[in-house]
DNA sequence: TGGCGTATTCTACAGTGTAGAATGAAGATG
DNA sequence: CATCTTCATTCTACACTGTAGAATACGCCA
């Protein structure tokens, strides 16, 4: 017990270890003996597993780097920095992943990217309603899509792939067989490249009216 | 114990324990009990609860109803209808929605409307890379904004923004503030709205070079 | 010294998934 | 008919989980 243990030291320490070898490994008692500490002694500092979750979420979130949002920028390019950014404060985590996609939206600090979007789409001249529903579908498609990435890495994406193209009824999916032969993929540049477009289509849109 | 048990009548009870009761009620031990059966009988049939979970995501996703697809269509209505099976399959078993979400593309039927949105890219003019990357906006897009319902429909959520709109710092977050009162919010007419919008911008995109 | 509040530990309980052996039932073979 | 085999189910037990509640140590102020 070098340090006293405080509610931040011990957050420190679970996500510590849940980046190193997984959600599944964090448990209390395993915390405990991280600490070299009594696993009840935690619940002095934390009233339960439930909100050390929520807290380890918020240190994540929290790490959101959002420095620059260059006004004078075209609006695909702010969005896409932002949503980057978004996309490597998860991807610093990956093992995280799952309780911080579920848990995201109830933290304050997931807001602030959230801000800037609806900013963005404003300044683009979108009605509130329509900006905060342009919001939303660029959310969620970061978030979906670092979804995707959660257990892709996992495993060997590439062989998984190829695995899956073999055993693939070539008859049912001709579209996807042809996509899966085509080559490597770069998911970033994929990625980068579909916010680029549907922010676009989402600022030339027709008006949404409700 | 008046049907003889097999994985199927297992899975069905499962999901069913599920839909009414929650994802943390499904308990082998409960599970069993529901079924008028030791816990350890499901073991025959099912190898453990990991692929009983794989099972429930499975028969989530096979409900997804692509009866039809109108090659004449144009490709924002197509991509829109494709969608909008998607989310209703889901949301016909919110509660299931965490593990659907995490395991949902490593099964065979959830392949199939992947396959249809490839096709429909592809038919509207886009090279294989570029249709997978549109796919996976999409189905990117659709996935997240399911999420985001996930825990919406648990709590009252007008309630909830209202109470978030109170709590909000309304110097940091000028641009949500207006949002949150400019009035309710139709979450579907929304989720459309953005679908076709980006749909369109992934269509009329520059040509991504990997 | 005595107390007091804070921080930590100990003990215990109900619950989890599941391995492994024991049991029942039913059909095939001698 | 008796015995053997195979399938389906049950029983028992183990290691693990989160955490309630009582007991303990520690430092500080009177």
């Amino acid at each position: 017990m070098a340090v006293p243990l405080s509610r931040e030291s011990i957050v420190s320490a679970a996500l510590s270890l849940v980046d190193r070898e997984g959600l599944k490994a964090l448990s209390m008692r395993r915390l405990g003996s991280e600490l070299g500490v009594d696993p009840m002694a935690i619940y002095y500092h934390v009233p339960n597993k439930d909100a050390l979750l929520d807290a380890i979420v918020e240190a994540v979130m929290s790490q959101i780097d959002l420095a620059i949002d260059d006004s004078q920028a075209p609006a695909e390019e702010r969005v896409l920095t932002a949503a980057r950014a978004y996309r490597n404060a998860m991807l610093a985590h990956a093992n995280a992943l799952p309780v911080v996609l579920e848990r995201g939206p109830k933290t304050l600090s997931a807001l602030r990217p959230v801000e800037i979007l609806v900013k963005i789409f404003r300044e683009a001249g979108l009605e509130p309603a329509e900006a905060a529903a342009a919001m939303n579908a660029v959310a969620a498609a970061v978030r979906g899509s670092i979804m995707m990435l959660a257990d892709a890495d996992s495993v060997d994406v590439t062989a998984e792939t190829e695995r899956m193209a073999a055993a693939l009824p070539r008859e049912e999916f001709p579209f996807l067989f042809e996509v899966l032969a085509s080559g490597e993929r770069d998911m970033e540049a994929e990625f980068e490249w579909a916010i680029r477009a549907m922010t676009r289509g989402l600022i030339e849109a027709p008006r949404l009216d409700s």
